[in-house]
DNA sequence: TTTGGGGATATTA
DNA sequence: TAATATCCCCAAA
């Protein structure tokens, strides 16, 4: 008698991310730049029982789901779960000093502002997933370690007000306008047809844009 | 030339 | 420190 199905693995059989699948991968995403030649193998050390190419893809699934957001075209991905991982990690200390204080912008040369790569982007986003919005330090610890806290909220400043600037012009039709915002909440869920009911409101709860 | 994106700095709470 | 306001550079319209 064997058994009837092969659940016994710890691992999933291949195409379902678990939550905990899911953390761990963006912990990893986070801990390796993308210098890494074989980064995709060393996040897939993460994350047991996926290969690199999964991990691989499913990067790339986050980052359409990403730039979904940045089109305006989402409301905001699933922010309910807070995560409470507690690792012991720190960084090395890549911060740009700059020779200039900033008063003394007469005649020496002013700022010139490093622009933002993708993956510094992409990282932002996601730390500001893993860690809320308002904690600048923390993204600026854990997620974006080349950027100071106060870059990385200059950088949310304009990120969202580029979000907002984008959803008052969409503010076209509202019935198009309804889309998935939650990858997990959304139509495909075999395992829990109904997941959280917690708001009385038929609105969901977006996190709040006070701007 | 004007406009506005993008980053840094200044100011405020 | 975070939130907000303003400044500055520069590229596109």
């Amino acid at each position: 008698m064997s058994c009837y199905y092969d659940n016994s693995s710890s691992s999933s059989p291949s195409s379902k991310w678990s939550r905990l699948d899911d953390q761990l991968f963006e912990r990893a995403l986070v801990l390796f730049p993308e210098e890494s030649p074989d980064k995709w193998e060393k996040i897939a050390r993460y994350v047991p029982g996926k290969s690199w190419s999964e991990v691989k893809l499913h990067y790339e699934d986050l980052v359409h789901d990403l730039v979904e957001i940045d089109s305006g075209r989402v409301e905001l991905p699933g922010y309910g779960d807070e995560l409470g991982s507690g690792w012991g990690g720190e960084s090395g200390a890549s911060q740009v000093c700059f020779g200039s204080k900033g008063k003394d912008r007469e005649t020496t040369e002013r700022r010139k502002g490093i622009p933002w790569t993708e993956e510094e982007h992409r990282l932002f986003l996601i730390g500001l997933q893993r860690y809320g919005k308002g904690d600048w330090r923390s993204i600026s610890r854990n997620a974006v370690v080349s950027r100071t806290p106060t870059q990385v909220a200059s950088h949310a400043q304009k990120y969202f007000l580029r979000l907002n600037s984008m959803k008052k012009d969409k503010k076209r039709c509202s019935i198009h306008d309804i889309t998935m915002a939650d990858p997990e909440n959304s139509a495909m869920n075999p395992t829990k047809p109904f997941q959280n009911q917690r708001s009385p409101s038929p609105y969901p709860p977006h996190f709040g844009f006070p701007m």
